[in-house]
DNA sequence: AATTTTTATAAACTTTACTTATGAATTGTT
DNA sequence: AACAATTCATAAGTAAAGTTTATAAAAATT
């Protein structure tokens, strides 16, 4: 095992081929490069320098050590760039885990200003439902999660995000659709096709039957909204989505909202992350830029919100950029 | 400028993924495994592992470093390998200055044990007249130098090895040919081919006018060897030169041999090298074997008499390293 | 010959790295 | 579920390594 630090002060010294420029170099005073270089020649039982008059220069077994040296120190420069670079977020990667609709809908534009920012890092996007989001924090596959809120768990941080509401789709021609409001008791017979278990919408969907002991006619489960989008429209059944992710149909009329009776269901999306576990960098930054779109006054406000109140905010922050 | 024993700590560490057992392998306790790393990391300002249970993994940030520190490391091995293939001399570089006679006559015979004992040293071997390789010994171009002692240099430590009889030669038609022994005043007439200036031949075929205030008739100086032979050969003139070198000739008569009256003249080979640079291992070992070969009493035993001795050493030496 | 430049040496000091001892957290075992 | 074993963290003291200061010696330059 080569002391590397001994290595250090021979490269330096090889490289002048002068003691006390080498330690100036080294910010070191010219005894300490004598001493280190005598005590690695030492320890290699080699004479790595000769005297030449009042200089010095190198034998055969230095020139050639030396030349084997240097790949050793333009590695070390590499190295050094490497850190800057992921100190600056100029290199590194961006764990996230979202859930499908989130993915699908939303994850774009929120990751647009991102890459704005920070345009060398990679961001690896993995979706799934919250729980599966919230184990993959856990297993420390991931770093943050944009995810709805399922339940506490001891080690993991919700920062409440945005709101998004949950409507009741059917297709157009569907008996429900020109309904101005519907009971809960006016689903049962109705057939249901269900977000996968564990994720926040099926949670909330869940809540709705069971203070009232119902039990809900599931025609199917998927975790692929386009999937349950379809089927509603076909007049195969009815559902529960997000909001925002039937935006575009409704407006064509491909698919109507009815109204349930009385309340609204709200999805609580939040920002997760791992309690103890500290960020990093490019976590750290997506992070800011997540607090900082999220809305100070609780209201029920949705993404949609979120979205056009930034859309003013990015182009006044890309002009700063470009000052 | 990275801290290269901080890096190996990390770079063990990353590898094993266990402080523990890096801390072994480093010949460490794992408490200086800890506080070497959380030192890098503060001064990388990044955090490189992140604790999973009881055990540690990489960040992504520390597998970034890892990948790029592995090959510090690989460079290391390999400096590690040069030092003890150095050390060992299975690599290096046997700088050797000799006259051009020996170069030509001796030199392969001499190489060859060298070679046999260390098959992977390089050799340079360097020709040119004594005092050029006495000036190649101070300006560090060589490091030992097989020639003639050409007077004294402070600095400059000569070895006695061998001496070489400097003989008279004519072409077989020569008048002088058929002599018992001549003069050097039988010689004034007769047009003579000198070696060159600054060769230990030179230097004593000059003793011998010298002394009686005579200059010879010098037709052409030159110091090749075989250029001189052809010129005496084909009767242009007369000339001194080691007898080894015309052991050929004389057998088959094409050159002549003829005795000087009352004196022979000895050309002192020596081993020379300087006093106070320490010699390179492949120099040192050369030296050994020429130290090794070198007649013990101070007859006048020339080279032929020393390969002759030597062919049955080497046999024996030979034998003994297939053993 | 005097001055400057460069490496060498020695002693004192400073910093760094390491060890010992112990604690805390987690996992596996009985 | 309690206990033992494993692993990293922390703190204080110690040892080793590296560095500085001061000075000498050798060689080159003026």
């Amino acid at each position: 095992m080569v002391n590397l630090n001994q290595l250090r002060v021979f490269y330096e010294a090889a490289k002048c081929e002068n003691f006390t420029l080498a330690a100036k170099k080294l910010f070191i005073t010219q005894p300490a490069v004598t001493a280190q270089v005598r005590v690695f020649e030492d320890q290699c039982s080699l004479k790595l320098f000769k005297r030449k008059g009042r200089n010095i220069c190198l034998t055969d077994e230095g020139r050639m050590l030396y030349n084997c040296t240097r790949k050793i120190f333009e590695w070390e420069r590499e190295i050094e760039n490497l850190i800057d670079d992921m100190r600056d977020l100029k290199r590194g990667i961006l764990r996230l885990g979202v859930n499908k609709t989130y993915a699908r809908y939303f994850m774009p534009f929120l990751i647009t200003g991102f890459r704005e920012a920070y345009p060398h890092i990679k961001i690896h996007l993995d979706e799934g439902s919250s729980l599966d989001m919230i184990r993959s924090l856990l297993d420390l596959r991931n770093e943050l999660a944009v995810i709805a809120k399922v339940g506490d768990h001891p080690s993991v941080r919700f920062i409440p995000f945005s709101q998004e509401e949950i409507v009741l789709i059917v297709a157009p021609d569907h008996p429900l659709a020109s309904r101005k409001a519907v009971s809960v008791e006016d689903l049962m017979k109705e057939p249901i096709i269900m977000k996968e278990a564990g994720s926040g919408t099926r949670n909330l969907v869940n809540g709705l039957f069971e203070p009232r002991d119902l039990t809900p006619n599931i025609l199917m489960e998927t975790s692929n909204t386009e999937f349950i989008k379809d089927l509603v429209q076909r007049g195969d059944g009815i559902s529960f989505v997000v909001e925002e992710a039937v935006a575009h149909e409704v407006e064509k009329r491909k698919l109507v909202i009815v109204p349930l009776q009385g309340r609204r269901i709200l999805l609580d999306v939040s920002i997760a992350y791992l309690e103890d576990q500290p960020l990093s960098p490019a976590a750290k930054a997506f992070l800011d830029i997540l607090l900082k779109i999220t809305p100070k006054e609780s209201s029920d406000h949705g993404i949609r919100a979120i979205m056009n109140q930034c859309l003013a905010q990015w182009k006044g922050s890309h002009r700063e950029q470009n000052l």
